[in-house]
DNA sequence: AGTACGT
């Protein structure tokens, strides 16, 4: 237990998020209105207003100079907006958080950090400091989310305790599995031990036949999760972190919503006191919405809309005449010059398009695969692997891939088609169009997005997000010409 | 339509 002292009263808060609507059992708990802290009780508070103390950090920027792993831009304009009267300082080193030996000597030789990026210097105070409030953390595509919450599990783990007491649910098998793997090298010399909440491929063994599970982190999917303490296998009563990744997606009508309420209300019957953690890029105005009402004595941190990653992957548009045309450019241009870049991931929207792409690239001798949820399990990791291990150089995916996805390798991302609203179909969806363009351009390096437009309607959807971004998404004259490839290429620095 | 399970 990692908890570091500063002044901090003990007002125990209970701390439930998801208290919706459907469950009025649940009391809300009133804030201990006498907060007194040390450099406010001498006037006799004349207004216990509900203003909040809302104490903005600023970010000194002297301290945030060089990182090592991180190239991350230095103006980047972070607010945080602390709840309550506990006071948060930012980190500028791993040793002021308090942490065990163990993690940091996981921390300086497995994952090679040196020092807390920016992200993590200020969320991680305000996540390993009594009394463990709520976050709502938003930040960079490729600026080391992860790392911020795996390391808030890892430290919030009490190692005596055989008990799961940190959990993180993610929107897809793949982000599961990726969150693990940090968590296995930062964990390494910790001896925490975890537990993949995912659905198995081939080698499965049936719930009913498994044992409770007592390692103290578990990373999954929804439906297993869910399975998992429906069945009594996953015991919550002792949890003190619950994680969700990719939270907007997580807490979205339109994504896993009644999943993740649904976990929430079995987790009510351990009546445990967790800490929630909710971690994304983005928050759709619905979503913060809701998250406004759910977590209602949390701490924020919010990246300007601007800010977000468009600024460091290049982004074009290309008028293709056709269907064809699309699939001419993948094949003549994108294949072509692609030999000399990094990876590619081509976004496409079904399922069903991803296999006829894939069908009319077909073998043009070219190290292309592709991925979408009807692909068998066993399957879906090998070609996931495959990617990693640079033995492909084009991954067709649907959006199972368009979060999350981490793999420094990716400089070029191909909207084949435009990701829009389920209920709007004329209305463009800006947050997976981002999550997409997040998946090149890792880590502030050198990224490239061409959408391939051939309908208006995709011409309008496009002006959608250009409108919604605020940016100008610079044209390629002519899609028969590998000139002007080559130099959309070169001018968004990658060749 | 996409993500997620199990039957």
């Amino acid at each position: 237990m990692a908890d570091s002292s500063s002044s901090t009263n003990s007002s125990t808060v209970t701390q439930r998020w998801g208290d919706v609507e459907d469950d009025p059992q649940e009391v809300e708990v009133e804030e201990s209105t006498s907060s007194s802290t040390p450099e406010n009780n001498n006037s006799s508070s004349t207004s216990a207003v509900e203003l909040p103390n809302l104490d903005s950090l600023a970010i000194d920027d002297e301290n945030t100079k060089k990182n090592d792993f991180l190239d991350e831009p230095e103006d980047t304009q972070i607010s945080a907006v602390t709840s309550g009267d506990t006071l948060y300082s930012t980190a500028t080193k791993f040793e002021d958080l308090n942490l065990s030996p163990e993690l940091l000597k996981g921390l300086y030789i497995e994952m090679k950090f040196t020092r807390p990026s920016k992200i993590q210097s200020i969320s991680l105070p305000m996540i390993l400091t009594p009394p463990y409030k709520d976050l709502v953390a938003q930040a960079h595509n490729g600026s080391g989310k992860t790392t911020c919450f795996v390391l808030g599990m890892l430290s919030r783990v009490d190692p005596n305790l055989k008990e799961v007491q940190a959990l993180c649910i993610c929107p897809t098998r793949e982000l599961a599995i990726q969150n693990m793997d940090v968590l296995k090298k930062m964990g390494k010399y910790t001896g925490i031990t975890s537990f993949p909440a995912i659905p198995s491929g081939s080698a499965r063994i049936p719930i009913p036949r498994m044992a409770e599970i007592k390692d103290q982190v578990v990373i999954g999917t929804p439906g297993r999760i869910r399975d998992l303490m429906s069945s009594k296998k996953l015991n919550t009563s002792h949890l003190k972190v619950l994680v969700f990744d990719e939270a907007d997606h997580m807490l979205d009508d339109d994504g896993f919503k009644d999943d993740s309420l649904k976990i929430r209300k079995l987790m009510e019957k351990d009546k445990a006191r967790y800490q929630v953690l909710l971690f994304s890029a983005t928050f759709s105005d619905t979503v913060r919405n809701f998250v406004s009402r759910v977590v209602k004595d949390g701490n924020q941190m919010f990246v300007k809309k601007e800010e977000l990653t468009l600024d460091v992957v290049k982004q074009y548009k290309v008028n293709c005449p056709n269907e064809q045309a699309k699939i001419d450019v993948i094949r003549d241009r994108i294949f072509e010059l692609g030999e000399k870049l990094g990876q590619t991931i081509i976004f496409v929207k079904t399922r069903e398009s991803a296999n006829e792409l894939h069908k009319k690239l077909g073998d043009y001798g070219y190290g292309c695969t592709t991925i979408h949820g009807a692909i068998e399990k066993d399957f879906r990791d090998k070609i996931v692997k495959e990617f990693r291990d640079g033995l492909t150089k084009v991954l067709i995916s649907t959006d199972l891939l368009a979060r999350g996805f981490d793999q420094s390798q990716i400089n070029l991302v191909i909207n084949y088609n435009l990701p829009s609203k389920r209920d709007y179909p004329s209305d463009p969806d800006c947050e997976v169009y981002l999550h997409r363009c997040g998946r090149a351009g890792r880590f502030g390096r050198k990224g490239a997005v061409f959408n391939l437009l051939s309908t208006d309607r995709e011409h309008m959807l496009l002006g959608k997000i250009e409108k919604h971004f605020g940016t100008h998404i610079v044209e390629v004259p002519d899609w028969k010409s590998n000139e002007d490839f080559e130099q959309a290429l070169k001018a968004a620095g990658l060749l």
